[in-house]
RNA sequence: GCGGAAGUAGCUCAGUUGGUAGAGCAUCUGAUUGUGGCUCAGAGGGCCGAGAGUUCAAGUCUCUUCUUUCGCCCCA
């Protein structure tokens, strides 16, 4: 039996790797006509960083990562999201002292290994962006709009943005309070799942699937009712800047985040054309990470976009044309034939050829499949003649052309 | 970790109450000398996921196992 695939691994062919090759170009393109620029970042860091910013009661890293041990026995593990790398990264570099704004951003796969299911793979890709060293709001406002630049551009209007105010370590905690008390008056209704989450994770219960509908849960604490005063400014003026632009958005009191670094400002585009999973892509602020890490007391903002949950929303890409496909009738014009491709593709233009001499009809229908705009034909007739036969798909029509005048031809 | 569904030609799938396999698409060839797409004719290609069991006989029934997929959990 052949070698298989890893399960939630994927392979992907040219159908596939153009449409991701278009969601990275237009990336690229979007994020620095905002000033973000690329940094490459492993995709392994020792186990401990991602304990210490994700979360050591996560999900993500009590069970979810890929961990080895390195030739010391150190725990190393690949990466199962990208902000803690570029923290680390910023960190080392000391960035902070050489420009008081950083605005980064990195593209790559990253990894899970939960059950693959629709919209997830064990491998599965990112684009993530980080705007470190400032509390303004304007620039949670400014990274929300680049969000959502960048699904414009790629084509996408049926998503949803909501937001959410996740609060600081002053006022969390009290909210926090306020919801657990509320749900264990109500912990009898609750489903076998948020039994648990009350005491292991309770503001998970506020996005149940089964719960949210319950009648008690209309009537649940909203933190926007115990956020402190400079919080609820600080969410006041990004709601505004949205506004006045007019970016859409829904505020959903019920929004948490999977990973412990969030505060304040939080935000997700979501989607119900994509399986189970509603978030495309997810971010926040995350004003004490850095300091957890070790180092300077930065503030930061961010978000992290599925490229696979994208790709379920966008319809496949089509192929560039390619400009000519070169048929040889026979040996001699092959060896010709393989020289006239050469020249044609150091000018510039695109193309295939047969690799044997061939029948005509074979041959044409070779370039047929191809797709290719014109069709050159070399045989004993044209080789006599300094010639090649060029003929035009579309149109049907054939005219014979001299070498020399080849590449004017096919580049008009 | 827990459920549901599915594994038959390269792909998508049929296969009736058990009798050693079929279609469409794709591929290749041909329809009078060197001209594609449309049409027509033909060809190649399958240990029916694997292993046991029942039976004269298993793609079909039973069990086991592997794989894939959709959900739960969790998350982008």
């Amino acid at each position: 039996m052949s070698i298989k695939r890893i399960n939630g691994f994927a392979d992907m062919f040219a159908r596939d790797s153009r449409v991701f090759e278009f969601m990275e170009s237009t990336c690229r393109r979007v994020f620095s006509a905002y000033g973000f620029q690329e940094v490459r970042v492993p995709v392994m860091e020792y186990t401990q960083l991602f304990a210490r910013s994700i979360g050591t009661e996560t999900d993500v890293v009590q069970k979810e990562m890929y961990t080895f041990p390195d030739a010391h026995g150190v725990n190393q593990s690949l990466r199962p999201e990208a902000t803690a790398g570029i923290m680390r990264a910023y960190i080392n570099a000391s960035l902070h002292a050489k420009e008081s704004v950083s605005k980064l951003f990195t593209y790559g796969p990253m990894f899970r290994c939960e059950r693959p299911q629709k919209g997830r793979m064990r491998q599965f890709h990112q684009v993530d962006c980080e705007l470190l060293g400032t509390h303004a709001p304007a620039a949670d406002a400014e990274i929300i709009s680049l969000l959502l630049h960048y699904v414009t551009e790629l084509g996408l209007t049926d998503l949803s943005l909501h937001m959410n105010n996740l609060g600081c370590p002053t006022c969390r905690p009290k909210y926090r309070q306020a919801l657990v008390e509320y749900l264990t008056r109500h912990e009898e209704h609750l489903c076998d799942d948020c039994k648990r989450r009350l005491h292991t994770n309770p503001l998970r219960v506020l996005d149940c699937k089964k719960d949210h509908d319950l009648a008690f849960m209309q009537e649940v604490p909203v933190f926007l009712d115990y956020v402190c005063d400079d919080c609820k400014q600080h969410y006041e003026t990004v709601t505004a800047l949205l506004q006045e632009n007019n970016i859409a958005f829904v505020q959903d009191h019920c929004l948490v985040r999977g990973l412990d670094y969030y505060c304040r400002t939080t935000f997700e585009l979501q989607s119900s054309a994509i399986g189970a999973q509603t978030a495309v892509a997810g971010g926040g602020r995350y004003d004490g990470l850095i300091r957890n890490l070790g180092g300077p007391d930065i503030p930061g903002i961010g978000f992290a976009c599925g490229m696979e949950r994208l790709a379920l929303l966008l319809g496949e890409r089509e192929a560039q044309r390619k400009d000519f496909y070169m048929v040889c009738l026979d040996d001699t014009a092959l060896h010709t034939g393989f020289k006239i491709v050469r020249d044609l593709r150091l000018a510039g233009l695109s193309g295939e050829m047969g690799y044997t001499a061939a029948g005509m009809k074979s041959s044409m229908r070779q370039a047929g499949k191809s797709g290719a705009r014109y069709t050159l034909i070399l045989g004993s007739d044209e080789m006599a003649r300094q010639t090649v036969a060029v003929k035009d798909m579309d149109k049907g029509e054939q005219k014979e052309v001299s070498l020399d005048q080849l590449v004017q031809v096919i580049s008009q």
